[in-house]
DNA sequence: GACTTATTCAATAGAATGTGTGATTATTGA
DNA sequence: TCAATAATCACACATTCTATTGAATAAGTC
């Protein structure tokens, strides 16, 4: 009896863990953790097929992990609940601790970070209130209408270098996009300072930053 | 380049993921959260093979979440960071919520559940400290020995009817086993009541005790 | 009603995972 | 050196996962 019941709670925590033991369902939920998208925007974004997307959304919906609604044709899916991000958040730091690849992978790619320096979310709100800086959200256009840091500004990467005369050329700039692993804001900055800009990356992304309660944006729901 | 990146880091968040994909790997997990263990006292616990539970050890050790050292012929694991511990917890925390299932097995194997309140940490410390109250570690002698709530009393729930005597009639009680899914301190009060006790369960086990930073004695390693 | 689009379902093949058995490697003690 | 013990390894088998394909369903449009 006991006996049963501890194998079925195990089993229960297994079902939840399962759903964070494919790279392409973390990958989903790290995108639903911008917030609610479409299963076909899901599929392109992670480079799968709809089929598959569709797939692995069942099972992370089987595990409570996410919601779906249905409008008209499309199927919107969300987050189920922020535990969920906190969850993300906690396999990342143990991820980032013990696989020496993960710190390998960063280091290599981003050869320049000892110079992107990211900023502290207090120093940022400070100075974005005194109007000395412009926060930047960099995401594709769609992941900004769908929410973003409050008074940020929008210029998704592949217009940055097009539309660059929108910021004001003394002026500094905070880059954001989709949380620590996103590399948007990274070459954000490296093309702002190219143009000559103080630039900085912000460390946390979109959804850390709703999380931890600050001021945000959203579209009606 | 970028997507290849992007592609290796889901993939190492995944690598963790998996090792929580797997009930007896969690249960593992959950024991090692007691303190270090051998193999064979990991199978035995986990009633699981040696060759498998080794197996298993094998897979955690190779996702960085324990950490193995020989003395002698014993192999003795443990986990390699308090943040395997985080991470348990926010899986049980999100599992809970969205598995109506757990909840269900909760109810369903203590219905006495709501007379059992569990004690609150703050309240137990005070009532401890002025001798009110006897701190009652019910797990197994050799958990007890590995590390312990400062001051608790050891009586294993095997012992528990035996040994009652040593006990005082008028004291209040308050037991605590493994952690919020472990059954024994459940047994222990239903038992201790049954007795005429005044007896409460501590809801935290000992590995969240300890990762609270609360007083506990530790077998020297 | 026919057509288009978004999503899910069903069936399949191939890969990965989990477990038991028995052999193998270390370490200890006689 | 030999036997005993702890742990791991190597293999085999069954099970489960994953991605693909094409069909089915549901909602909107003409």
């Amino acid at each position: 009896m006991v006996k049963d019941y501890k194998k079925s709670i195990f089993e229960q925590f297994a079902r939840t863990g399962k759903a964070f033991s494919n790279a392409h369902r973390i990958e989903l939920l790290e995108i639903l953790a911008q917030g609610e998208r479409t299963v076909e925007q899901l599929s392109l974004t992670a480079g799968l097929t709809v089929a598959n997307t569709s797939q692995h959304l069942q099972l992370l919906r089987n595990a409570g992990l996410v919601t779906a609604r249905k409008v008209g044709q499309y199927v919107h899916y969300n987050l189920s609940d922020d535990l969920v991000i906190d969850l993300l958040v906690a396999l990342r730091k143990l991820s980032e601790r013990h696989l020496a690849e993960v710190e390998r992978l960063v280091n290599t790619y981003l050869t320049v970070k000892d110079d992107l320096e990211p900023m502290q979310v207090k120093e940022l709100l400070d100075l974005a209130e005194e109007g000395v800086v412009t926060v930047l959200d960099v995401r594709p256009e769609a992941e900004y209408q769908a929410g973003h840091i409050e008074g940020a500004l929008s210029i998704p990467m592949e217009q940055l270098e097009e539309r660059i005369d929108e910021l004001k050329p003394g002026q500094e700039v905070v880059a954001y996009c989709r949380g620590p692993y996103c590399m948007l804001a990274f070459d954000a900055v490296a093309k702002l300072r190219e143009k000559g800009f103080t630039a900085h990356r912000l460390d946390e992304g979109f959804p850390e930053w709703r999380k931890a309660g600050m001021p945000v944006e959203m579209k009606d729901e």
